[in-house]
RNA sequence: GUGAGCGUAGCUCAGCUGGUUAGAGCACUGGACUGUGGCUCCAGGGGUCGGGGGUUCAAAUCCCCUCGCUCACCCCA
């Protein structure tokens, strides 16, 4: 038996159904903020990940990557942002004035040793706003990711914030965060003393318990932010207190990733364990430019959706409701069948749900597998019903039936309405 | 990339100090009920014990390799 590759995992029905309504209430949300629906490419040339991505990170050994028949280097997508702006550019959509605001969904994929809550093709749903540097804007797009989490009935999560600066300010602190480090590298761990060398801010970011100590007393980004930078941060929060939107500040929240300035933001459910956050996002206002285009600010946020769900089980939420047929058409011998096929015909152009069992099983057993199937109605036909024009309804709840004629079934949907 | 635990029926697992035909519960199929579900009872089907190699008179059980799953580290978009 061929197995699906590892860390990549099949959607059965039941499941498809719960993305299903994730995706359909994420879509109406958006909306109602004018964010406007995007598709973009599964993969993309590796090279507009590694700009994005930026090369401090080992993010581009986490790709998928692969050659295509002509040697040109791809990569499967393993974030949605650089697609975002790179379809912004390539269509010269700056032209236009205002702000460009859109939401993707789909698959992403990153080449990582799968764990709880973490495989390697999962999905995200994430918006973008592109050409508006307004902290309100900051605020919006905050708020529809708290929106969305209260929407979806996620009791147990928590907004976190910060301020990493901007290309003037950030390097300042850096510098302060180095000379700080590296007179205290003894009393930090292994990894901290390698994530010194590459990624500074990363330090601030370790659980270890040896390491908190020494990063209580490292200097605080918040202390060097440029007067813009402090303002733009300022509005933020007040824009949020405004909102009614319960957040924390987190002076030590940083990014792995180099595109990021100025406000960023993660949502963690406290249920998850080590993979907590179901939502992480920031902005991102120099990326366009590194990408080519003009210089342009930008926001976005994205969503782990496979996450969300694992945090929704736990907190024991009721998942999308089952589907079930409607209606269960027992068929007890080839007349009887054709008939019932026809039968399904006219309620289906009603719109109701209805399954027809072909297998001309015994009676009994055709209702135990519509009783397992949840089916709240059976039909029933044979060859006697057939001749007789009449055909046997049953409730399945009450155990009630009665016959019914052509013309009833024609309209059965207003029968069954509210009643089924 | 590193480390740990686990792979026995469709599912959850027992059996594992080597010893006849490998078990249970649930699920499935059929019957009691010859054309009426859920409950009950009865019967039945279903397993290369993840795969390969080794030790042995004898391996699900012990050893090695391999694949897979799970969790943690790492990383985190």
């Amino acid at each position: 038996m061929i197995h699906s590759p590892r860390g990549v995992e099949d959607l059965l029905p039941q499941q498809t159904l719960q993305y299903q309504w994730i995706e359909k209430e994420a879509a109406f949300l958006f909306s109602l903020y004018g964010y406007e629906p995007i598709r973009i490419p599964t993969f993309e040339r590796t090279e507009l990940f590694l700009r994005s991505l930026g090369k401090e990170t080992d993010a581009g050994k986490q790709m998928y990557t692969f050659k295509d028949k002509k040697g040109r280097s791809l990569s499967l997508r393993p974030e949605a942002t650089a697609s975002v702006v790179r379809a912004y550019l390539q269509h010269k959509l700056y032209g236009h004035s205002g702000e460009w605001k859109v939401y993707y969904m789909g698959p992403m994929f990153r080449y990582e040793r799968p764990q709880a809550a973490r495989l390697r093709e999962f999905r995200q749903i994430g918006v973008e706003a592109i050409g508006e540097i307004s902290p309100q804007l900051d605020v919006e797009v905050i708020e529809i990711g708290a929106e969305f989490f209260k929407k979806i009935g996620l009791a147990n999560f928590h907004i976190q914030l910060n301020s990493i600066g901007c290309k003037r300010c950030r390097p300042v602190y850096e510098d302060q965060l180095k000379e700080y480090f590296k007179l205290n590298l003894a009393n930090l761990c292994s990894n901290c003393r390698r994530r010194y060398q590459y990624n500074i801010l990363r330090v601030l970011d370790c659980k270890k318990k040896e390491c908190q100590p020494t990063i209580k007393g490292a200097p605080v980004i918040g202390d060097y932010l440029c007067e813009d930078c402090q303002d733009h941060f300022k509005k933020v929060r007040t824009g949020l207190k405004d909102a009614h939107i319960e957040f924390s500040i987190d002076p030590h929240l940083v990014r792995g990733l180099d595109y990021y300035t100025r406000t960023i933001f993660e949502i963690v459910s406290s249920l998850l364990g080590p993979q907590a956050t179901i939502c992480a996002g920031g902005r991102y206002d120099d990326l366009v430019e590194e990408l080519g285009g003009p210089s342009i600010p930008a926001i976005g946020f994205a969503i782990g959706v496979d996450r969300l769900l694992v945090a929704l089980k736990k907190e024991h939420k009721e998942l999308h409701p089952q589907y079930s047929s409607v209606i269960h058409i027992a068929t007890l011998d080839q007349e009887g069948l054709t008939a019932g096929y026809s039968l399904a015909r006219i309620l289906r152009g009603q719109g109701i749900r209805t399954r027809v069992n072909f297998s001309l099983k015994s009676l009994s057993s055709q209702l135990k597998i519509a009783d397992k199937r949840r089916a709240r109605w059976v039909i029933i036909v044979g060859g006697k019903e057939v001749e007789e024009g009449k055909f046997i309804l049953r409730d399945m709840e009450s155990g009630h039936q009665e016959k019914i004629g052509w013309d009833e079934v024609k309209h059965l949907d207003r029968r069954l309405k509210g009643n089924g």
